[in-house]
DNA sequence: TTATGATTTTATCAGTTGATAGGTTTCTGT
DNA sequence: ACAGAAACCTATCAACTGATAAAATCATAA
């Protein structure tokens, strides 16, 4: 019944949606508001009046992509919560198929492109979405005695996380996974990082 | 005496030097041939007498990065074969500290800014810079049973590579690392690439 | 010295970019 | 039906982009 409503929300969001993936595909500089607009069968103008500027377009990006994330990661962790390796597993593989193609990209458009107001605004979306999720499950794994003392090897929750989010988010080709190659990695991944490629003595 | 020469050198190798700087710290399309240009102490066309034209440079710039690289990983390599431990060690360290500061964005640039022709001649140096001295390490490792079972455990040397690589490449926060916390940092990635963070049963 | 070629400069172009002003259409609540 | 707001359009701007043409400077070899 509302249909103004309703149509605010489907330009704003077809706009974030087509915006989304353009800049995660190519990267801020490289997508125009032009190139945006077309696809959304709208004129270039017409972007400003939903968003103030270009910025404003992809920290809202950004937030929804983040919030997103955060969802599903707690989705997963609640669900095997219980067994580190296959949450750890899990986690893993939903971060490879659903993450941003090119997540370097995406840090480097954060860190060079944004203001320092938004930068810390999605700093902290990005520590609720990833961060503090995966830093949970070590926390949890070292007080079962399933990790390493942090204290004797590092291995604190959120170093930890770190270390799973960098091998995970980097890819020197940034070719989209199938579904069964991503499985691969996401096992070779969390058994390295759980037992190490040197032969147990 | 050739004086020619020299000066040909200089205005090249400088060129080449900011902008390598300058692309690897903002990304292809955030630097400017104007701002190059301005640093260099030079005007604009003349970048163009040096270089075809944007990408050339860019090319060259990676192809000196890459050389550079692959000089020093070989000679980590030599000094350090006979021991895993330490040869992983010091790559790692050696990455951390002479990356780029963000590899994500080289790697988009890579794929999205250049031709087929630049790209496969870039892959071929990538390969020989990176991919096969640490995958030579890991073939080493196999062969005199410090790494596991490749068959049983999918640690193939060049998927390991891979994994270290993608484990080093990563930075979601851009800063340049201090050397004792690089130290640091290697040191665990190394710990946790060979030994696992699960403890010993 | 002088001719030649390498190097650099000035002037300029055409295309693209993000953004704004001002008018027009469309929708909504009364 | 109508007032007001929301959504959208046309036209346009100033800045910046990579790139080229043509002239000027410079070093070098004869």
């Amino acid at each position: 019944m509302n249909n103004q409503f309703e149509h605010i929300n489907n330009s704003h969001q077809k706009i974030v949606e087509v915006a989304r993936e353009l800049f995660m595909e190519m990267g801020y500089r490289a997508v125009s508001t032009r190139k945006i607009a077309e696809i959304c069968g709208i004129t270039q103008p017409t972007l400003y009046h939903h968003f103030k500027n270009k910025k404003a377009l992809y920290v809202e990006v950004l937030k929804s992509e983040l919030l997103k994330m955060q969802t599903a990661l707690r989705e997963i962790i609640k669900k095997h919560g219980n067994d580190i390796e296959e949450c750890l597993f899990q986690v893993t593989y939903h971060i490879l198929m659903n993450k941003p193609s090119s997540m370097g990209q995406m840090f480097h458009d954060i860190e060079k492109e944004l203001g320092e107001e938004d930068k810390k605004e999605i700093d902290k979306w990005w520590i609720e979405s990833y961060q503090l999720p995966i830093a949970s499950i070590f926390e949890k794994g070292i007080k079962e005695g399933q990790i390493r003392n942090p204290i004797e090897f590092g291995s604190y929750p959120i170093p930890s996380a770190y270390l799973l989010l960098n091998l995970i988010s980097s890819n020197y080709r940034d070719v989209q996974l199938q579904e069964h190659i991503a499985k691969e990695q996401a096992r070779f991944y969390t058994n390295v990082l759980l037992y190490g490629l040197a032969p147990l003595r």
